[in-house]
DNA sequence: TTTCTCTGTGCACGTTCTTGCCGCTTTGGA
DNA sequence: TCCAAAGCGGCAAGAACGTGCACAGAGAAA
């Protein structure tokens, strides 16, 4: 194998996945980590590549919002990482919005098989950079402060599919309640995600509970599971635990 | 063995596989590597390989990776800046994607009133946060490589609007073949986006004059403005100056 | 035919490049 | 705060390189 061969299988690897990781690099080419990093290195100095922790970037495609503040990040990975284990391969998905959903396309595994419906950009761009699911973006006007997309194109397009599992994540619910948002748009959208899935889960940091918005989206009754960062078993959810499976 | 069979061989090798490796190629033709060594600088001298350590590779595999840049962040940031001129307040405005258009999409004025049809996620999520233009966005199966939507669904949309302005990065032109590209699918949405505008700006940088990819997007003849980040009057736009307005 | 020259080839030698390994430091997640 | 993974610099073995030199064979000239 020589140099010049896997400087251009890195190179074309960055090109269709914008990013390489050392670790797997040195498997595929059959050379130790110390060549793949003096590789990485040699790129980087040419400019075809910027070298992060862990392997390299392209340089082409900068992420915006990578650096997107995100509030209570820890919990909303814990929950995150719950909600990978209700996700099978081959599965089709549809998600809404928000930070606890960005954080789960983050950590989708890179050979995960299946296909993803999103109303959220940043949902599909995570997604389809991480790992090998089809990812669908569902076009509409461009909610401001929610970044997703809204409107009627949005719910013709959902009412057109039929999907295994819906992950959706919220402004508040209760029991009475069951889920609110504040926006009446997001809250529209919300509802035919959640008519379009045989399943739904609902991911919520644990401050959400109990809390009421404006705009009701469904009774608790239509959600599936109730992914958390408490532990399945804590007191806050106990009332939960009859309505749907907490996890 | 004569040396002009060798260098037939070794050319010949190369075309097919696109690499040969020196220690390989004397064990098989029955001569010293240094003699390899000295058949493959006569070949490099005439322009038929290319040399590296370890043996060489085809200039024709070599040269589409040397032609990624770089440095051609500020040359786009003042492709962007030119564009701008062109788009007015109130205008309805559709966009491909690329990392042009990102960079245009992130100096939109901030009071800038109209709307934005996009097939980019990350051209949308940029205008929505920096600018108070309505931002549609055109959903569809996301391609992992260009970023943007593609497919029927995009198709359809596309054609049940009509704006003032379509705004294109593209991967080549030239006089002869017009714009072209190397996906066919993002060439499909090209297409689309070019007809159902009443006029079309390509915004690209200098380089891609004269580039030529496989799949054809549409002639010359069908595009209005052309930006660079070169002068209007430099010489290598002389030819498209007849063609379309060059700024 | 003999001799000379020129080119192509192989070999030897020292130099440079590449690569894996080792120990130590840094980084980032739990 | 701790720990595993990643990064870094240096080292050494081996591969590849370049150069100079010798030799052989072909063709030209004597």
């Amino acid at each position: 194998m020589l140099q010049e061969e896997r400087h251009n299988f890195i190179v074309q690897k960055i090109n269709s996945h914008n990013k390489v990781v050392a670790s797997e690099l040195c498997q595929q080419l059959g050379v130790s980590l110390d060549t793949i990093r003096r590789d990485i290195k040699e790129l980087e100095k040419k400019g075809k590549v910027i070298k992060v922790h862990g392997g390299a970037v392209s340089p082409n495609f900068h992420q915006p919002f990578q650096q997107l503040e995100v509030y209570a990040k820890h919990e909303k990975k814990e929950i995150a990482k719950k909600a990978l284990t209700i996700i099978k391969d081959g599965m089709t998905l549809l998600t809404g919005g928000g930070t606890v959903m960005v954080e789960l396309a983050r950590i989708l595994p890179e050979h995960l098989t299946g296909t993803l419906f999103t109303v959220s950009p940043l949902v599909a761009l995570e997604a389809a950079q991480r790992s090998s699911v089809e990812v669908v973006l569902i076009g509409g006007r461009l909610a401001r402060n929610s970044y997703i997309c809204t409107g009627t194109s949005v719910a013709s397009a959902i009412a057109e599919i039929q999907v295994d599992l819906c992950l959706l994540g919220t402004n508040g619910l209760s029991i009475k309640e069951g889920i609110t948002d504040f926006d009446w748009e997001v809250s529209q959208v919300k509802k035919a995600l959640i008519k379009a899935a045989a399943k739904t889960a609902l991911l919520s940091i644990s401050e959400k509970l109990g809390i009421v918005q404006k705009v009701q989206v469904c009774r608790l009754e239509a959600i599936d599971y109730l992914v958390t960062e408490l532990e399945p078993d804590d007191d806050k959810l106990s009332q939960y635990r009859n309505i749907c499976k907490v996890l």
